[in-house]
DNA sequence: GGCTAATCGAGACGGTACGTCCGGTCTTGCC
DNA sequence: GGCAAGACCGGACGTACCGTCTCGATTAGCC
């Protein structure tokens, strides 16, 4: 859920009413407010979390929050991209490891998605992210554009190539093989059913190319 | 997500502060409130369902929702669980059901649970308590309790009669095939990031047992 | 404001409905709530006081309460004649004492006055008492008749027995003697304008000894 | 209990917390809420006022009334300092009238209050703030310095000036015959003992300038 | 380098819901 | 049938935030 590349400029748009002039925005506030927002999700929760409570820990005006994001879910998925897009990208490279083992690269890529879930710093704000997600579709859609899809299109990306190279049967699914990959680790890691563990990535990813 | 067995007693436990005596509960009220929750967050959706609207629709003091339930997740909870219970059991047996053919089998289930998230009735109630378990671990816990872990016994119930009859390996891993059935159906389901089809199940289906 | 003699019987009646049967009315209970009556206002004062905390505070059940007195006015005001019927009364004697010396005796009395109103014992029932009746008719109507009436007579009899040996002139108004008596020393302690004393009381009754 | 100058400054103090900003206050809601009040105290009473119903019916939040306000009692003082403010001062002068006549100037006074007394528009407010003052010490206290204190003085200015022209004895205790003639009458006004009429008010003039 | 206009920090405002408290009624089981 | 206990409906409490709205005071970008 890191490595997406983080493009500054669409950000995601207020609300309705006329629009404000993004030349002239303070990016010392802009920071601020997600900072504060990041602070305070991982300190109290999404469900306490407050636009109020951000606007003062950032040191800032209420309007001025409203003013750029239309909601409290909106600031939290800046400040989430933000916090992707500053997260070392393994080695400059913005595709999954090709090493050739496709098996190998995928464990490699599941145990570090594993490692993000088990880290608080990326717990909080993702959790609450999904969680907003379910319930409000806009919101959802954004999330998904941002950060699901592209993350998607990566393992597709990275199978694509295996199945070129003979590695997965001619009419794989890559779709489905890339949900059964993040959809029981997601499924463990929201409903907290059971650990998330290295072992589950691995026996995810061994079951899963088993398949083809 | 339903099939499961409605047991009356232990239900939600209130919050704190000394137990009211639930002997002398009314059962009219009780009713009448999860009713309300059901049809409010139908109506509404969860982030604006109250409790205020709850008790006003349910003709009920809001106190008598705050003794018997410590918020409105655990309400929608309870709720739920009650609709899961009145809901028609496949025959009377209470186990998924097994004609020796497992593919067949898992999907049919799978086809149900597709259809019951494409249901607004039980949409709505699931996806807000799925939303709000994850971020209130003490609900999540009796969320998983009541209705995740039962789910997951049944599923992995079927598939060790299917490994006793030589239809699976011997070391097959039950929990991590009931996961990668689930898993990718609540994930295309909670995140939409595509629409739920009883082709999806099917294709799930044959993927996982094609693991074995 | 004591002295008052104590009538069992009538009490204070119960707002409307069916009439509950005395005789089988619980002493106790009645005691019980009257005592944590009185001793919850000198802790917590009127505006504080509940029918709910006089009921645990006496051990009883608050329809008990509701059986027998229709307001927490009506229950302190029962309460507070039961501390008036209980005071002891200077020698027996019901009426106000008279020695020959209308003066004196006018200040004796008033003296006691100030003690009582100067006693918080007395004086948050009292005040509770007062600033209820001001505001709720009824009560002030019960208030009037059980304990100020009685004790407006009281004087009035002192002084036209005064009248009656040419102390006071054939035609001195006795009420409105009587309530330049009491009017100012009840303004002093219910508004609190200055602190009373029994220099007061004394030189408001040589004022108006010296009317006449 | 009119003729009070109004000092607009220091009003009736919220009562804990940090202080709002008195500049950037709406003058509309704070008038809103002083007429609300002081239309609803006529209409059900005291006991019955509620914030609730003064913030609907003045078109304003709660929380603009307890921003300003600690209590009900306090925005009925407020309102009851705007209604002695905007009534129409005899003839522009401040103090109580001397046309030389002292028993004349008082009785037209007393006349003036006791039709105040019995006028419902004063009677409610003023009732209500006197009951609840009784109960609230810090009320009381503001409550005093702003109506009672100042309504005392004018008393004591009028009957000095009647002393320094020999209408009274050099000795006379201007506080003792002030509290003589209010005294009496507040009492019958708020207990209610007997009608409040002009009859009442001369005697009670008479009386007291007698003793002198 | 001044002018102008929009953003900014601050926070009051009209609202809505919160979770608590209590009023007054009703029900249950004991005495 | 009175009683202790306490659940119930209702409704006000005082608080917390929402999202909007003024206020000066910066602070750009354009002349």
């Amino acid at each position: 859920m890191s490595r997406t590349p983080h493009t500054k400029t669409p950000e995601t748009a207020p609300a309705g009413g006329k629009a404000p002039d993004p030349a002239r925005r303070s990016d010392r506030s802009r920071r601020a407010i997600l900072d504060a927002a990041l602070a305070l999700v991982g300190e109290v929760g999404y469900n306490k979390l407050t636009i109020e409570a951000i606007a003062a820990r950032a040191g800032v005006g209420k309007q001025t929050i409203y003013r750029w994001w239309p909601s409290k879910a909106a600031v939290l998925l800046d400040a989430s991209l933000a916090l992707a897009g500053d997260a070392p990208t393994a080695d400059g490279r913005t595709g999954l490891p090709d090493t050739g083992d496709l098996a190998a690269d995928l464990k490699q890529v599941l145990r570090a998605t594993v490692d993000e879930f088990n880290d608080p710093a990326y717990d909080a704000p993702l959790r609450a992210l999904t969680a907003a997600g379910a319930t409000d579709p806009e919101l959802a859609a954004r999330f998904t554009e941002r950060l699901l899809a592209p993350q998607l299109a990566l393992y597709e990306d990275r199978l694509r190539s295996a199945r070129a190279v003979g590695q997965l049967a001619e009419g794989a699914d890559l779709r489905l093989m890339t949900e059964m990959l993040l959809g029981p680790l997601t499924y463990r890691w929201l409903l907290r059913t059971a650990p998330l563990s290295h072992a589950f990535a691995d026996a995810l990813v061994d079951a899963v190319v088993a398949t083809a």
